[in-house]
RNA sequence: GCCCCCGUAGCCCAAUCGGUUAGAGGCACACGACUUAAAAUCGUGCCAGUGUGGGUUCAAGUCCCACCGGGGGUACCA
């Protein structure tokens, strides 16, 4: 194998199969990218899987005459590189430059269709100046801002988490109970885009994995209801609730704020219940993220000993301040209405408060303690009485809208997008604090803002971040007026490098601009991203976020950056993820070594359609090996000329390789590529009986097949597709032969079998040609001698007529 | 709790629109040929009526309903 490799290597490099964008190159435009990998240690066998499934694509497009980009970088900021560092006293830089080099090389040997002259690191200077100039144009459009706000907080870790690093509330890496904590932080104001990264999902319906645009969907988490005004006794100010259902108006007897709300303090202070409030409050702050989460945890509040006034009827609803309403959805406030919500409900039995129905239903709420949320007639609700949900709702809306107390809204579960942490490993946000004159942008030319030097430099978590300490990188001039100023000590969230990567490869080195728009818009959008599911909401997202950011600032002329996407399965073993705790950890550089680059790769394509996981002990690489071998021999076997006319040679034979020419492609197109590699192997099958036992070893048949077979394994088994093409006297390579297009003629049978049946059992089986009409077949099948005995006499009920395939003959 | 997806031979998987008696391919297993023998190779065979129960239809693995089993997403979003 490994001198397989060093023949076919050099030759790949020298003929450069795969590199796309010469000037001069006329082809039609094809992008297909994988995620990119983080570079934590070697490949591994999810990486094998996803690089198999992305070649595919790859070299078939190549093959069809594609000029096709398909480039690959390296995610390489981030937390792993930092925590080894602290563990080895080593520098992440290097920690992170290694283990490119490795993975690398493994690439290579793994024969991946990358174009080599795009590479590109996030973690090098000349990448996240353009990460800093993108948030500087952002920040000048009001979408990054900073705010208080209470975050995810690892007491151990001492360090900010983002949400997905909160593991069912516990820190994703040292298991520790996750609290809250308010902290000054940079977000991207995402949320001004929720609208439009939902409706612009019509465009990816059918090209993305439904599941994918329902996560996304939920995510975002739209709800349409309406704003209403409530007026408080003692206090200037009205407060304003959001409410999905305003028609329950009639039946709130409460009101909720957030414990943890700004709103919930103000109406506390000075009243009877502030002491008790305080307790509460401090109560509620200790309680860990993991109990917050348990969902059956009983409901909790304090009275304020104040009062709400009910906009449509004046009665005096007691403010409550609970922890079951979000400080950060809505207003932080609720107008309660038990009989028709589960928790309010729950509060109110809890709290011994009234429950008032107001929409018609079998069960009474107040007596099964199950609130009745459907639809039905309004009772006790003034002028909505006898209306049904949806119009209550709209009149409701009329009703406070006309009195000035409330309007129709929208809300969203989406948050904006904390980008801030207090790392070292990241690109510096660009922000400069001076005591005159505040947040102070870097100028466009001092970027990028190098990272300082580890050297020096403790790593170890303490809460803030460690380039606060490399006081000769964070002392420097207010650009604005000069005077001693500190530079902003944090970094970026590593999903801002990766939400617009793929814009970069087209031009890694350009030093004046992220990308090309000229460049962007021959390539993008991406033909098919290839990646895992884990990012179905998160990087997907961004990605979208910033594609429209950068739509608006006329950077491109796409919405949407993804055309197609594959999200493929995970390699599990024994029915588990693996991992090297669960000892179920299984080496790709093992089965590399064992059964060969090739066998693994087919493996991971054959082993079932892409998106399904691969329980590597149910696979066999070993069997992989045996059939590209069997393969392989066919093409020793070929002993006709180079030049020989294929139309001369055995029709039976053709009549396969045609079929599966056609057959290969209709897969390709939808994704199934272990059917792909099934006809291929069906072919295999065919040319050995044809050697064997059929038209001989010299028919021109033989060689067209064995040329069709190493075609098709090109895409997933490259080295031996390439032995065989040399071996069968072609060159210089298989990669870049052209698609093998099927002969119409070939694909049609001459003869095919129709059944026909009587009340849906079969009496008959007729040769036909594939072209017989309606007519003919009815008169045909009705003439058949069986069929009239069966018959007997009788009027048929219907005659079912679909040709070339079936009659149904259905009597009474 | 809510939302979504999936159940086809011992195992992994095929099966355009609903259309032949569910089978393309592979794994495992068994047998035969070759061999002194084994491996390799070549060949042959083997096995389910599509989770369960209903429904629609001339016709259901495919569509609808309910249930059972497995997996995923989300987490008090008013």
């Amino acid at each position: 194998m490994h001198a397989v490799q060093d023949k076919w290597l050099p030759i790949w490099d020298e003929l450069a199969p795969f590199r796309s964008g010469r000037p001069d190159d006329t082809r039609p435009t094809k992008y297909v990218l994988d995620m990119f990998p983080y570079p934590s240690g070697d490949l591994h066998m999810g990486h094998a899987e996803a690089y198999a499934l992305g070649d595919v694509i790859a070299r078939y497009w190549v093959h069809k005459g594609f000029n096709v980009l398909h480039p690959i970088g390296w995610d390489a900021f981030g937390l792993p590189a930092e925590n080894a560092a602290i563990k080895r006293g080593e520098d992440p830089k290097s920690w992170t430059y290694e283990n490119i080099a490795m993975q690398k090389s493994s690439m290579r040997r793994y024969a991946c269709s990358f174009d080599w002259d795009r590479v590109l690191n996030t973690c090098d200077p000349e990448y996240y100046k353009w990460n800093q100039w993108l948030f500087l144009q952002m920040y000048e459009r009001g979408l990054a801002y900073r705010k208080n706000s209470a975050v995810n907080w690892c007491p151990s870790c001492q360090t900010v988490l983002a949400n997905e690093q909160v593991v069912g509330g516990l820190c994703e890496r040292c298991d520790s109970q996750v609290t809250k904590k308010k902290l000054n932080q940079w977000y991207f104001k995402i949320t001004d885009y929720a609208d439009r990264l939902l409706e612009d999902m019509s465009e990816l319906e059918g090209n993305w994995p439904e599941k994918v645009l329902l996560m996304q969907r939920n995510w975002i988490g739209r709800s349409t209801g309406a704003e209403v005004s409530f007026d408080i006794e003692g206090r200037d100010e009205p407060v304003v609730v959001y409410t999905t259902r305003p028609d329950t108006l009639y039946g709130a007897t409460f009101f909720v704020v957030a414990v943890d709300s700004d709103l919930a303090a103000s109406l506390a202070a000075g009243s009877e219940s502030e002491a008790e409030f305080n307790t509460y409050l401090n109560q509620v702050k200790s309680t860990s993220e993991m109990d917050r989460l348990a969902t059956d945890r009983p409901k909790t509040g304090v009275f304020l000993n104040r009062y709400a006034i009910n906009p449509v009827n004046g009665e005096r609803l007691p403010i409550w301040a609970s922890d079951y309403v979000l400080a950060d959805y809505g207003t932080g406030a609720v107008m309660a209405v038990p009989a028709h919500d589960q928790r309010d409900l729950d509060f109110a039995r809890t709290f011994n408060l009234p429950v008032r129905v107001v929409v018609e239903s079998e069960t009474d709420p107040a007596e099964t303690g199950e609130a009745t949320a459907d639809d039905g007639a309004h009772v006790n609700s003034g002028p909505l009485d006898g209306l049904g949900k949806a119009e209550a709702i709209a009149k409701m809306i009329d009703i406070l809208q006309g009195e000035g107390r409330g309007k129709s809204a929208t809300n969203y579960r989406l948050r904006d997008w904390l980008i801030s942490r207090q790392r070292y490993w990241g690109t510096p946000i660009p922000i400069i604090h001076c005591p005159d004159c505040g947040e102070v942008p870097v100028p466009e030319s001092q970027l990028p803002v190098v990272l300082p030097d580890a050297a020096g430099l403790d790593l170890s978590p303490k809460g803030e971040s460690p380039l606060g300490a490399a006081d000769e990188w964070a002392n420097v001039p207010c650009p604005k007026c000069g005077i001693q100023a500190r530079r902003d000590s944090d970094t970026m969230d590593t999903f801002v490098d990766s939400s617009w990567y793929y814009l970069r490869y087209l031009n890694p080195q350009l030093d004046t601009a992220p990308f090309e728009k000229a460049e962007a818009n021959r390539w993008l959008p991406i033909d098919q991203y290839v990646g895992g599911v884990t990012h179905a909401i998160l990087h997907l997202l961004y990605s979208r976020f910033f594609t429209k950011v950068m739509f608006d600032m006329g950077l491109v002329d796409f919405k949407e950056p993804f055309t197609r996407l594959l999200n493929q399965g995970m390699v599990v073993m024994d029915g588990s993820a693996m991992s090297k705790s669960r000892g179920n950890l299984v080496r790709l550089s093992d089965e590399l070594d064992a059964h060969g680059v090739d066998a693994v790769r087919l493996t991971m394509v054959f082993a079932g359609p892409p998106e399904d996981d691969i329980d590597w002990s149910d696979v066999s690489p070993g069997g992989a090996k045996k059939f590209l071998a069997r393969a392989w021999r066919l093409s020793g076997d070929v002993n006709s000329a180079v030049d020989i006319d294929f139309a001369t040679g055995d029709l039976a034979l053709r009549k396969v390789t045609h079929k599966a020419m056609a057959d290969s492609e209709l897969a390709l197109e939808s994704n199934r590529f272990n059917v792909v590699v099934a006809r291929a192997m069906e072919l295999v099958n065919a040319t050995r009986k044809a050697i064997d036992s059929g038209c001989g070893s010299a028919d021109a048949a033989v060689r067209e097949a064995t040329h069709t077979v190493a075609i098709l394994l090109s895409l997933v088994a490259p080295y031996t597709a390439e032995e065989m093409w040399a071996r069968m006297g072609y060159e210089p390579s298989v990669a870049l032969a052209p698609w093998p297009i099927a002969d119409p003629a070939l694909l049609v049978e001459d003869e095919t079998e129709c059944v026909v049946q009587i009340n849906g059992k079969i009496r008959k089986r007729l040769q036909v040609p594939p072209t017989i009409s309606e007519a003919d077949l009815r008169e045909l099948a009705m003439s058949q001698e069986n069929v009239i005995a069966e018959i007997a006499g009788r009027e048929p009920k219907v005659v079912i007529v679909r040709p070339p395939k079936i009659v149904n003959i259905v009597l009474g």
